[in-house]
DNA sequence: ACGTTGACCTATA
DNA sequence: GTATAGGCCAACG
């Protein structure tokens, strides 16, 4: 269990998503709904798209493609350049794509609310 | 200021 | 198994 400490500056929730984000070990993923129960506002998956949309834009490197939606599709592809490299990413960690979908997405699922805890 | 838009999720049929 | 509906709420035009 790893502790997150969030500083004043990085209250704002896609701060927040973001350093759960760069938490997610390599060859594992998460879902967007996950990581906003995790954050409190569960509901809100939407707005942790939303972040990742943003996240190209973030001096630091934030591995979106370790983030897929719930059913363990990758959703996102189309926003990468090219949309492979999702993908390529992906396998090179280790995790195994099949038609735009993570095998084995249960054993691979990396829950936020069970392996950090927040400051 | 306001309507629309999503890298989503749950529920229901 | 698919389909459709409603909620969510920050950002964008």
């Amino acid at each position: 269990m790893r502790t997150l400490k969030v500083s004043e500056k990085n209250r704002d929730f896609f701060s927040q998503v973001y350093q759960v984000v760069r938490e997610i070990p390599r060859g594992r993923v998460t879902s967007y709904g996950a990581i906003a129960k995790f954050l409190g506002s569960a509901g809100s998956a939407r707005m942790v798209g939303w972040a990742m949309n943003a996240s190209h834009k973030q001096i630091e490197n934030i591995p979106a493609h370790r983030v897929v939606n719930r059913n363990g599709i990758l959703t996102g592809k189309h926003h990468f350049n090219p949309p492979e490299k999702m993908i390529q990413l992906l396998e090179f960690e280790g995790v195994i794509v099949k038609n735009d979908e993570v095998r084995d997405f249960d054993k691979v699922f990396w829950d936020p609310i069970i392996e950090l805890d927040i400051e």
